[in-house]
DNA sequence: ACTCAGGTATTAC
DNA sequence: GTAATACCTGAG
């Protein structure tokens, strides 16, 4: 494989930052000057953005256009979809100028949910060291400008691990359910492949419960951010909490929003779009 | 030393 | 069904 380069102009709805630390991804990692580099499926990519141009360059299995329109979502209209969200009310739009840069990313969906599970009652942080780990001891090496990068190892190849070996990398307790979803796969008790041609989400999200580790929050992380691509599910954890009692409740007393009030109002007015919604809020929440 | 972090599974009303 | 509780680990 050797290096291609790839390059869209005067791009609207593309901002590095917003879309690789918005809490979707845990593979891209910056550089000193504000680009970024991440692997992907086979892919080894370095984006920068340079005026109003963003530039990728890096060695992928197809060719380079093809891999960056999938996997950034480039086909879909992100302002359109703004806009829409914004007209909401102002919670909204607030926070769709400060995260207006975000692009849900096209992630594997077996890598999805793998490291939604390790995700679970953990920090970014340990998160990608856990993710970084397993893929340099099970994972294949792609070398390009002389560093190694390692790609995010399949069922297969996790196939003869064992629940001390997961232990060793410091997932803690996920190690079980790493190692049963894993095992689920591999027997096809459950089919990634089926999931994905399923347009019955409700249908897919029960399968994915079925999963050791996946409770509803991952579920819907996994709904939303993998190439399943459902942008009506709405992911409800701490910080989706803390946004939607800060902003939808009025909060004379201590009460808060329970689960089950939140599943509706998000339902009531965000719609089919929830889960961007969701994404403009919770980053915004978070880091703003 | 102790708390906390992108929840889930288990156990107990 | 809904509510407590334990759970690896390492950073602050």
């Amino acid at each position: 494989m050797k290096e291609q380069t790839y390059q869209i102009t005067n791009p609207k709805s593309f901002e590095l930052k917003d879309i690789f630390e918005c809490g979707q991804c845990f593979r891209w990692n910056p550089e000193k000057d504000g680009s970024y580099t991440g692997i992907w499926k086979n892919n080894v990519v370095h984006v920068q953005k340079e005026n109003n141009n963003i530039i990728f360059q890096g060695i992928t299995e197809n060719e380079i256009k093809q891999e960056i329109e999938n996997y950034f979502d480039l086909n879909r209209d992100y302002e359109q979809i703004k806009k829409q969200l914004a007209s909401i009310d102002n919670h909204l739009k607030t926070s769709i100028q400060y995260g207006k840069g975000i692009r849900i990313l096209n992630q594997d969906l077996w890598e999805t949910i793998l490291s939604f599970i390790i995700s679970a009652n953990n920090n970014i942080p340990r998160i990608k060291g856990i993710i970084e780990r397993l893929s340099q001891n099970y994972g294949k090496e792609i070398r390009w400008r002389g560093k190694s990068y390692y790609t995010f190892p399949t069922p297969e190849e996790l196939k003869d691990v064992t629940v001390e070996e997961y232990r060793k990398l410091g997932l803690g307790f996920r190690d079980i359910r790493v190692y049963e979803t894993t095992k689920m796969i591999l027997e096809k008790q459950v089919d990634l492949e089926q999931m994905k041609s399923n347009p019955n989400t409700l249908e897919v999200r029960n399968q994915l419960l079925t999963l050791s580790g996946v409770g509803p929050k991952v579920a819907d992380c996994i709904l939303l951010f993998s190439d399943l691509k459902r942008l009506e599910v709405f992911p409800i954890d701490v910080w989706v909490r803390r946004v939607m009692n800060d902003l939808y409740f009025q909060k004379e007393d201590e009460t808060k929003l329970s689960k089950k009030q939140i599943e509706t109002l998000a339902q009531e007015k965000f719609g089919n779009l929830a889960g961007l919604a969701q994404q403009y809020l919770f980053y915004w929440r978070r880091e703003a």
